[in-house]
DNA sequence: TTAAATGCAAATGATTTGCTCTTGG
DNA sequence: CCAAGAGCAAATCATTTGCATTTAA
């Protein structure tokens, strides 16, 4: 890999619907742009949210119909948090993530290791790999310090 | 021998009940057999489904419940699959996923190479590490064979 | 006995869908 | 023009929660 030279380059959009046939609306564009321009993992409601400046008429739904789009065009990941929130992942180098289960902030990281390991045989032989990514969890830093409750013991867990 | 030999081993069970002061119920203990006894990645349907047949005025809301216990005292893991639904692995050994993007399916394997490979500066200093698991996303074979349409392309995905 | 746990039913909240109107090509 | 896409509102469906009843300790 060179360098990640990233301005919101729309030309992955373009060609990605180009070859599928599919319209360039406004909406594509501006939602292809806050997903490849800010860093983190947004929820189809933050998404909705930011863009409501820019696009006032913006529908959550259509948030939801285009990262699906999106996905179908390999150009998002969605991924599970321990929240049951789909969050969107933009970023198309290889990565990894840490995954905090008291707060459920999810980190990309880079571990150079794991990308150049080579799957064992079983994997290698299960179907089409499209990608690998390690996961790593547990208590954020921050979490640790604000709350030192030892461990989440009986049910009422879960806060929303 | 004399020794029991308890196939699915309740002495995990006993043990963290007993250290968190939480009580042994008919539920947790069938719950638990239940998820130790028998592979794959069930979701809180799944297993109150199977569990019915044993229990049969066990309610989903309590299979809920008792998973968000579990959950809490480290007896299973809560993972998310492709699809929206939650599902839980008691598989205490180190492994890792193989998803299917198609049909959802999760599969374990091993993949020592990674157990042994130290964290990367940045994930180590992160915070307090539980666990790290790879996560290998694709098309597994008999989802290759089966449908051999080239991409999902519009949205109208999801079949559910 | 008695606080914890279950079951039931109703609530919640994220995500999806039917349908009509709008718009890109 | 005219099918693909957006917006609106209503529907789904997994998961959660309030409360009365049961039960493990």
């Amino acid at each position: 890999m060179t360098r990640p030279v990233v301005a919101p380059d729309t030309s992955r959009l373009q060609e990605a619907c180009r070859r599928a046939g599919l319209r360039m609306t406004h909406q594509r564009l501006e939602l292809f742009r806050e997903l490849v321009g800010s860093p983190g993992h947004p929820s189809a409601e933050e998404l909705h949210q930011r863009l409501r400046e820019r696009i006032p008429t913006l529908s959550l739904d259509t948030v939801y119909r285009t990262l699906a789009t999106f996905e179908a065009l390999g150009l998002v990941r969605r991924i599970s948090s321990p929240d049951h929130v789909a969050r969107y992942d933009a970023n198309p180098s290889p990565h990894h993530h840490l995954v905090c289960v008291r707060c459920r902030s999810i980190e990309d990281f880079s571990w150079p290791a794991v990308d150049e390991l080579e799957l064992p045989p079983r994997a290698a032989g299960w179907g089409l790999v499209q990608g690998v990514r390690a996961e790593v969890w547990g208590v954020c830093s921050a979490c640790r310090q604000r709350a030192n409750r030892p461990v989440r013991l009986p049910p009422e867990n879960r806060g929303r």
